[in-house]
DNA sequence: AAGACGAAAGTGGTTGA
DNA sequence: TCAACAACTTTCGTCTT
């Protein structure tokens, strides 16, 4: 951490390691800083997880600083249990009194009746740990991991655990989480990498958006944007331009019901033609996970609502 | 020869009776 | 539970660059 508290963004490399460019698309959220001249991302893991305050001055830093680690939702009792030492001896070193002794043994025989031995205490353990392995599997970002173990937390207290496996249920709070955080992760890469069929998965999310009533925001084409433009590597401006496409259709409403693989695909395809970037159907189609038809569909269904112009002769947009 | 296009038939998921 | 349905995919032949 830097002297005045502030930490990561400054030490943060400033140049884009493939092409040298300098200036930085980012999205803390996300947890991505995409590069605007090439579109690589470039770092991941950006998220500040130093304290919320800054102080200037050694006093200030004293007075805000509070001690202990940070509190977490992703440790099965949120990393606040005291837990008592086994030895008989006090902080210093000296032996215990025999008068203290007895207490003390009757708090630790608590500490660990309380701790370990409800059913719920052990599925947590158990969920917490399959939690962090699928997240990190997947690159998730720590906000979004936090946010998956207080789903989770929620649907076990609310009993929506009891007749599913545990990995459903948590594949399924890492998803929602994600689609909350905007960060796009498809219901199939967690099918895949948590060794449950989709259809399992897809009924476990369901349950959860209906019993926690959550609010989950549509998955929208355009948070899949700089993912797809890092795997094509397009530049920035095409990113942009891209960006710019997906708000104008969604705001005439012609996204609805469409898959966002293909909208975010269409309009990648299109700017890289106004912004002379192209890439292939195919390659767009590989990068966003739809096919060369579909790719192909949605781009003419662009270019004729957003009354995009197209002159074939010289192969640009007006 | 590669890329773009479009038609036709097939697939998996949602909806409403 | 079933059929209708929309969106998307697969496949394949044709046109364009």
């Amino acid at each position: 951490m830097g002297i005045d508290g502030r930490k990561i963004k400054d030490n943060r490399e400033t140049v884009c390691t493939l092409c040298g460019g300098e200036e930085f698309y980012e999205d803390r959220k996300r947890g991505e800083t995409i590069c605007t001249s090439c579109g690589c991302v470039a770092g991941e893991g950006t998220i500040d997880t130093g304290p919320e305050w800054r102080a200037f001055t050694a006093e200030e830093r004293e007075s805000r600083e509070r001690t202990g680690a940070p509190m977490s939702v992703m440790v099965a009792d949120k990393g606040l249990s005291t837990t008592i030492s086994w030895s008989n001896r006090d902080a210093s070193g000296r032996p215990i009194k025999a008068s203290t002794r007895a207490s003390i043994y009757r708090m630790r025989k608590w500490q660990i009746r309380t701790q370990a031995h409800s059913s719920d205490q052990r599925n947590l353990r158990i969920a917490l740990n399959e939690l962090k392995r699928l997240s990190s599997q997947l690159g998730i970002p720590h906000e979004t991991r936090e946010r998956s173990a207080l789903i989770y937390r929620k649907a076990l207290s609310k009993k929506l655990a009891r007749g599913r496996s545990i990995e459903s249920v948590v594949a399924a709070a890492v998803y929602l989480a994600c689609r909350i955080h905007k960060i796009p992760r498809r219901l199939d890469e967690l099918a895949d990498e948590s060794r449950i069929d989709r259809k399992k998965l897809g009924q476990a999310v369901r349950l959860l958006i209906r019993y926690l009533d959550m609010k989950i925001p549509l998955p929208s084409a355009k948070n899949l944007i700089p993912r797809i433009s890092a795997d094509l590597g397009v530049q920035g401006r095409t990113i942009r331009r891209a960006t710019d496409i997906i708000e104008d259709a969604r705001q005439k409403g012609i996204t609805v019901g469409k898959d966002p693989g293909g909208i975010a695909a269409a309009a990648l395809y299109i700017a890289g033609i106004i912004e002379d970037d192209r890439r292939t159907q195919r390659e767009i189609a590989q990068a966003s996970n739809v096919t060369e038809v579909t790719v192909r569909n949605r781009y003419k269904e662009l270019v004729k609502n957003l009354q995009i112009t197209m002159d074939p002769s010289e192969g640009r947009f007006a």
